[in-house]
DNA sequence: CTGTTAGCGCGTTCAC
DNA sequence: GTGAACGCGCTAACAG
């Protein structure tokens, strides 16, 4: 391992003068400048940035902390947010709860342990309420993405989940569905609790009534319970069954779809099906689902400038702000009008 | 912060001790420990592992260094990657290098800087071979995955790109197909080179001549080139014109694909198309690429059992292991007889 | 079984 | 414009 120490008696200077010209803090000779630098390339210095953390307290590293690697709408996140930390000078490394409140704990520690100087962060459910209190004593700024949590006060980049439903369901309702059940996440989820509370008054305000057997919740990734919702929707008495399904992200779209294909439903002709959330890559050249597409790269690269301005300014005096992203909807081929028979 | 030091106090030992509790090294009484652990927990100490790293020289933190996060091959291996390291008490860290060669250079510093233990690495190219003296420069062991790097003697997962390749050529040929376009990532990767030699290597075998205007490179992700591509072959004399195409990674034969559209060329009632490499997450419901599937998953997990294996006993000194992990065939509906006009 | 000392690589503080 | 001493938080090596 190269330190400064090797390169200063390469240089003959002192370590202090290495570690000047390495920062460009202190004035130093140009003379000097250039002797440390070639000394740097000839014995291929790298820095020690475990050491620089110990007495800067600052890493120079983001943690992007998600809970579903395999979502698109995530992935695509995280290049968002990778781009802005690298234009920034930042490192970002990426953790995956799994939807995993308990794996959630255990990766902030690491990211406390490791010195992060900051974190973006889509919280596994409220229960994730808890944890921040580490980042609050840890003084480690973080800001949340895609999911809001009750009461904590931070910057915010969310999605327009009200209209993102409405807009769905209008479509819904102009092909002339009537009976649309939610198949949603998990209700301590903040994207499910806004899904569902907009669900009901949409219906609410178009004077319609709810359904309440047609409401469910499920886990937002990789379902086993799908099967079973579709085969409880498809026992309901004839004037109660649901002609469409309203899934709240595109993980329970697939699901649901491949639930109903195993039954011999048929998408669209006998159950219209619409989502929260694109399905790149190939969505691109198969286009099927209906959906309302979010930003999500926006979601990361903003999220992550926010998060810097917070870094940098550390004015945590400054009053919290929040950036509502809207969702686009996107017409393809897994809806059909209401067939009466 | 809180500190070993401020356990000690309030636990009324030394600080040593404490350490010695935390990472039940050297002994200790019940007694101790159960003072120790109250003051850990009232306290909430969380280690510094940039102090931690100084002094041990391990970080127990990994890198997986890929080339296109968007790519879901590439996203199934980081979660193969992910399970594993934290099955064996590791941290996965994600470096995006974007079929980038510059990147990957600042990456690798950033790597060595933090002080991984180690590297699950997909290199770009074959530039990237320069980079490793960095790695060997820093002791710091590494697997490579997906794309080997010729001289290079360490521990690999690497795909089977001849039996792929013949697989989907074999599939091509069944069904009449004579003229098919190779449309190739950038020949200095190992995948792509591969698939080429394979792709002769098939067709010579079978006596088939090879037509180089039936083969392109371009590259690996996001490309603009694929429109250019298809017109060319388009424009071939019919008798030269490719009735399949063949893609070398599905971020291409989407491209492709669009592309074909764009010109209002059908898939595949007049152009068959194949590709290595699955399209999920909603392959699943929406099935159309024929392709040959690899283990992705098991790469990230695989390789990082090697990596670690590596790290702990770093018999530096013990052979290089090579593991190939076998692709599987999935006929879809992208492939369709040839057409007899 | 427990404590003391020293040092990991670096940057801040204060001299020169 | 340059250098020496100290300390960041932690643990290895040695005492006791």
């Amino acid at each position: 391992m190269v330190t400064i120490y090797d390169i200063a008696k390469l240089a003959k200077v002192s370590p202090m003068t290495v570690s000047r010209v390495i920062n460009n803090t202190g004035n130093t000779s140009e003379a000097i400048r250039n002797k440390v630098n070639n000394a740097i390339d000839e014995l291929g210095y790298i820095p020690n940035s475990s050491a620089r953390s110990l007495t800067l307290k600052e890493s120079k590293l983001l943690t992007l902390l998600i809970s579903d690697i395999a979502n698109p709408f995530f992935t695509k996140l995280a290049r968002g947010a990778e781009d802005k930390a690298r234009e920034l000078g930042y490192q970002l490394m990426l953790c995956n709860t799994d939807e995993d409140i308990e794996k959630e704990k255990v990766y902030i520690n690491t990211i406390i342990s490791t010195g992060a100087d900051g974190v973006l962060f889509s919280p596994a459910n409220n229960s994730s309420s808890k944890h921040i209190k580490l980042f609050n004593k840890y003084q480690i700024p973080f800001v949340l993405v895609d999911r809001d949590l009750p009461d904590v006060k931070v910057d915010k980049v969310l999605g327009d989940n009200y209209s993102g439903t409405k807009m769905l369901l209008n479509h819904l309702f102009e092909l002339g569905h009537k009976n649309i059940a939610l198949i949603n996440g998990p209700k301590d989820v903040y994207t499910a609790m806004m899904r569902k509370e907009s669900y009901k008054e949409v219906h609410n305000l178009l004077g319609l009534s709810i359904n309440e057997k047609l409401m469910f919740e499920i886990n937002y990734n990789r379902n086993n319970d799908a099967e079973n919702v579709v085969k409880q929707l498809l026992n309901l008495p004839k004037d109660e069954r649901p002609t469409a399904l309203f899934a709240s992200n595109s993980s329970i779209a697939i699901d649901m779809i491949k639930a109903l294909h195993a039954l011999n439903v048929s998408v669209p002709d006998e159950i219209s099906v619409v989502c929260f959330d694109d399905l790149d890559p190939d969505s691109a050249i198969n286009p099927f689902l209906t959906v309302v597409m979010q930003p999500a790269y926006d979601f990361g690269y903003i999220g992550t400038q926010m998060l810097i301005d917070r870094i940098k300014n550390n004015s945590l005096s400054k009053k919290p702000r929040e950036v509502v992203l809207k969702p686009e909807f996107l017409l393809r081929s897994s809806t059909k009008p209401i067939v009466i028979s």
